[in-house]
RNA sequence: GGAGUGGUAGUUCAGUCGGUUAGAACGCCGGCCUGUCAAGCCGGAGGCCGCGGGUUCAAGUCCCGUCCACUCCGCCA
């Protein structure tokens, strides 16, 4: 094993470079061992790095036959170097790979590394245990899919940056990471100060702050590709560190924010997917979402709207399921299916159900529409013939419908309504896997009312900022307040969202008075932000875009493991490092820090 | 905090009603083989059945607990 090789031969070009262009030319390649075939005479060597593979030929009687003895001995994941000639394959082409055209017959190879057999097969077929595959990420890596979608990521970096910063006169600048905690939101990821015993740094869940203070700095247009952090639980969309493309503009209205974004958009799909997103995006009020698909992030690839009967059915309806959720204030709100004759009663007794189920639904009522006509299933007999009719017309489905019915307050009818949307328009094959479906959604409530708490909350972030008509509703009725804030959407998942923010100190105060926070609280928490706002702060607003989701999206992806390089598990853990862990109580007395941690009960 | 699914060879999985020596495929090791590219043929090695209890003459299999991973609810301004 040796590096002179190294130091003698330059990389021609990249495994997955090879064309037709560069038979009869000298190349040197390097990488890692995919596979080798040996035929007794002649062996094959598939060389991989990250950019592909390309095909080595070792023959027993070229030159010294040196070559071919290293080659009799190669396996899987060496690193090697090899020289020779690139050659046609003639007729013997395998049509699979970019570089299937051609092959390099060897006349020097070295093995500048040897590997132990991995734990798994590095190729994209492979099914292996996440867990595993977390424990040697490197070698996940190594997997043409994951590597390709890293390097897609780099690639929209790059185009990100040169879209706001060189087009469109943006500051690409950067914000502490150590930052200090806030008190409403997501639960804070902490820091022990060494220095201010008993203290704490906050790593920021998002550079809200810091990127208004850049509009109040007289920024302008500021961008930056940043991490933010949420110590909340994972999903397979949420990870407890992520990327953020984030943005703050002054001296513009929503309008203006959403064509940018609208070229922003385009211009990353258009780049690689090589399609066309129709602009201006469409946009949806918030209410019209929930209302026709139960939720603020409808999947508008295809149909399917939901409709609310509680006006029709209050009052009319016997069925038992409908009168007990009115007379505990619910509503009913149901899913017409036009063609549901592939649902099976299977599927509405257990499986729809079990679908429902954990949004708080007790059941799915479900009546079906016969070819003549006649309704079938537990809501049949308790809907007169005109109360059907009517229904239908409603709904505008006839002979040959399923209709799903959930009953219940309006939070559970309208998230398991939503949750059955999806599962029947993928069920029916309604959803164009090939389809890209954004939309914004406007319009936003400014605060939700929180029973528990007794108290509103802000539901974008208290600095949005509320629509100027409404604005006079503050202190009268702040649950009819809309803001000025969106969220860009596509298939059904939320790429990210923003507002115009309050730039009025007065109006800030009313805002933070209407959440509760008194004066003392609004000192300590937001007092330095409160004092911006006095000295000239430009009317100003922004977006926050989940790049995660965002290049999930793009590369298809299931899960954000798949393209983020070195990701934690459900519980937050890095498998591969084992972090967390324990650290030392010199360093834990250093931070003035001692931990109590629950013991189990013996 | 809660619900569900899974954990058996390096990997992916099978393992019947609790009953002989826990199997298959791929990978790995050795041999053969001169145009393969999911190479082929022959042979071989490889097991803390996640971990800890319990029931039983007998547990991969049944029961209890626990750990880990995944999916989801809550949570994520």
């Amino acid at each position: 094993m040796t590096t002179g090789f190294i130091q003698q031969h330059k990389r021609s070009r990249h495994c997955g470079a090879f064309r037709d262009e560069h038979v009869g030319q000298q190349a040197t390649v390097y990488g890692w061992v995919q596979s080798y075939r040996d035929h007794g005479g002649v062996i094959f060597v598939d060389l991989r790095d990250r950019t592909g593979i390309v095909q080595l030929r070792f023959e027993p009687s070229h030159g010294n036959g040196t070559a071919h003895a290293i080659a009799d001995k190669l396996r899987t994941e060496w690193v090697i170097g090899a020289r020779g000639e690139v050659i046609s394959r003639g007729t013997n082409i395998n049509p699979k790979i970019p570089t299937g055209a051609v092959e390099i017959l060897v006349d020097e190879v070295t093995v500048l590394n040897e590997a132990k057999t991995p734990p798994f097969e590095i190729k994209d077929e492979i099914d292996t245990n996440e867990t595993t595959r977390l424990t040697y990420r490197y070698l996940d890596l190594r997997r043409p899919k994951l590597s390709a979608n890293l390097a897609l990521r780099s690639r929209v970096n790059q185009l990100t940056r040169r879209y706001f910063c060189e087009d469109h006169d943006f500051l690409e600048l950067e914000t502490p990471i150590l930052a200090k905690s806030t008190p409403e939101g997501a639960r804070d990821y902490l820091v022990p100060s060494r220095v201010h015993p008993g203290e704490f740094y906050a790593l920021p869940q998002s550079p809200q702050q810091f990127k208004q203070l850049f509009m109040m700095s007289g920024m302008d247009r500021y961008m930056q590709i940043c991490r933010c952090f949420r110590d909340e639980d994972l999903r397979a969309d949420r990870q407890p560190e992520f990327t953020q493309l984030d943005l703050e503009l002054s001296f513009v209205d929503v309008d203006e924010i959403r064509t940018l974004l609208d070229g922003y958009v385009s211009l990353i799909w258009k780049a690689v997917k090589g399609t066309t997103v129709p602009t201006p995006i469409p946009s949806i009020t918030y209410q019209e979402a929930m209302d026709k698909y139960g939720i603020d992030r409808p999947d508008l690839r295809f149909g399917l709207p939901l409709s609310d009967l509680t006006e029709k059915l209050a009052g009319r309806a016997t069925f038992r399921v409908f009168t007990d959720a009115f007379e505990r204030g619910g509503i009913v709100k149901a899913l017409a299916i036009p063609d549901g004759s592939s649902l099976t009663r299977k599927d509405l007794d257990k499986t729809l159900p079990a679908e429902a189920a954990p949004f708080g639904a007790r059941g799915v009522a479900w009546a079906r529409i016969a070819e003549d006509g006649a309704w079938s299933g537990p809501v049949a007999k308790g809907l007169d013939d005109a109360l059907k009719t009517e229904l239908l017309a409603h709904m505008e489905v006839g002979p040959g419908a399923l209709i799903l019915f959930v009953a219940d307050k309006a939070s559970v009818v309208n998230a398991s309504l939503a949750r059955l949307r999806q599962v029947v328009g993928d069920r029916l094959g309604l959803i164009d896997p090939e389809m890209d479906a954004f939309c914004w959604v406007v319009d936003f409530p400014m605060f939700e009312y929180d029973e528990g708490a007794g108290r509103w909350f802000a539901m974008h972030h208290p600095f949005t900022s509320p629509m100027d008509s409404d604005v006079g509703m503050l202190d009268s009725d702040p649950g009819k307040v809309r803001a000025k804030a969106y969220d860009l959407v596509l298939n059904g998942i939320e790429l990210g969202g923003g507002s115009i923010r309050i730039h009025r100190s007065d109006v800030q105060d009313r805002v933070f008075a209407l959440l509760g926070l008194d004066e003392a609280e609004r000192r300590d928490k937001f007092g330095f932000f409160i004092d911006a706002l006095s000295f000239g702060t430009p009317p100003h607003g922004g977006i926050a875009l989940g790049m995660d989701r965002l290049m999930m999206l793009l590369c298809g992806a299931d899960s954000l493991r798949d393209v983020i390089a070195f990701p934690k598990t459900q519980r937050a853990s890095d498998l591969m490092t084992e972090s967390p862990s324990e650290v030392s109580p010199a360093q834990l007395e250093e931070l003035h820090v001692r931990t109590v941690v629950p013991t189990p009960d013996a």
